[in-house]
DNA sequence: GGAATAGTGTCTTTCAGACAATATCAC
DNA sequence: GTGATATTGTCTGAAAGACACTATTCC
């Protein structure tokens, strides 16, 4: 076995988590307290370093499940970008390879070893040039690409439970967008798509007005047409 | 300062390029024929190791020029995705940040020192399975994002001289789709965006039927509505 | 004139957006 | 019944796709 043509920088790698979810009809992120310097006290994005041995999603899927308390099957994981500006880090040159990760309504984090509390927060109230590395670039990047793929997938699942309403998806689609929606034709909208929803046969049985069908998500990843984003 | 809160692994990170490019029509790939072990005399995408102190994209821009001779003007470089599985390479553990470059007509590459031989290949003739690490898989993904993004940004133009013809551009479409697309009505679709094409006034001198108007690229990133690949 | 390519007009269908009307529940 | 929410229908305008037609060049 040959030595690599130059020698190569020594790196660390690292994996920060962009987890969305809905929570009571609210668009939230997992944010955790730093409990360490650098950027002790302030507010980050969950993550750690990835291990020796190590695939990057299984990195990702662990510092889920450590400092989130979040299950792999509870979540749609998917990488957003990595970032690697030298200094962004000043302990060493560190690459953090950042992932998004949707899932409805998970549960309360719990904190771990280099945090002091994880929290919950809603995507709107966050002020990103507060966060700690350069999370907050992290972060809006993961908020567009997320609005960007309601569009024209079926993320919007993803944020719902197994089984759901028309309603409930076209909150989703509100409250990450922050627009309102037509009830009516987003109606005829997402249920002529083939292959995205699936009528459970089931209604709901709930206090005032109709009871509306319940739906699983269907096969189809990917939506024709899209849903449009209000305003082009 | 305090040191990391866990022991970070070393890894070794490098930046792979799929480079694209329109050359007499052909839609091509940047390849290199691999001098070293290992994969030796196998083909492989451009790339090499990212430096202490050097940026991401930097290093992408460095191997853009040291391994296909091309200037960082000539292209748009974007991130793709990063590849790290463990023994991707058996040297090392290495994680590869993989980016696309998009060029019109680039120059033909000269050789480096790590590459016997780098040439353009048509992307259609490459069989992916036979690159060297895990170079298929990134070649198919840069492959679909690049056709994908042609449906809804004005990437197409990256592809033509920064003077064209609306047959310039709707050729860059059929070749990455491989389809044909009907002229009359990808003209008015394509002009008929606001903002996207400006008219240079000019006309083209040319052999056989009537001039064509010359464009240049105009400041709409994004496509409304989108170019739509045909069959959904 | 004929061949070739550029560009416009017209028709049909599909779909988004506005919104009226109907359905089915709790009370 | 009223109020609330779900679902369907109807209309209008925008735009995609098919394709006839006109425009301007070279030969």
């Amino acid at each position: 076995m040959s030595r690599p043509p130059t020698s190569p920088t020594a790196f660390g790698v690292t994996t920060d988590l962009v987890v969305f979810t809905m929570h009571e009809g609210i668009w939230e992120v997992l944010l955790v307290r730093r409990s360490e310097d650098p950027y002790r006290g302030r507010l980050a994005l969950p993550g750690g370093f990835v291990e020796a041995g190590e695939d990057l999603e299984d990195a990702a899927y662990r510092e889920l499940r450590e400092e989130a308390g979040v299950e792999p099957h509870h979540v749609v994981l998917e990488q957003l970008r990595t970032y690697g500006t030298p200094g962004r880090d000043e302990r060493m040159r560190v690459v953090t390879v950042a992932w998004l990760a949707f899932g409805a309504d998970l549960p309360m984090p719990v904190a771990g070893v280099d945090v002091a509390s994880a929290e919950w927060v809603p995507v709107d109230s966050v002020d990103p040039s507060t966060l700690a590395f350069d999370h907050g670039e992290i972060l809006r990047d993961g908020v567009e690409r997320c609005r960007a793929k309601l569009e024209y997938t079926n993320l919007a699942t993803s944020f719902c439970d197994p089984e759901f309403t028309v309603a409930e998806l076209r909150q989703v689609y509100e409250r990450v967008w922050g627009v309102r929606l037509d009830p009516r034709n987003f109606h005829r909208k997402v249920t002529g798509v083939p292959g995205f929803l699936v009528e459970s046969g089931q209604r709901t049985t709930r206090g005032g007005g109709r009871p509306a069908m319940i739906y699983r998500a269907g096969d189809q990843l990917r939506l024709h047409p899209p849903v449009m984003r209000p305003g082009s």
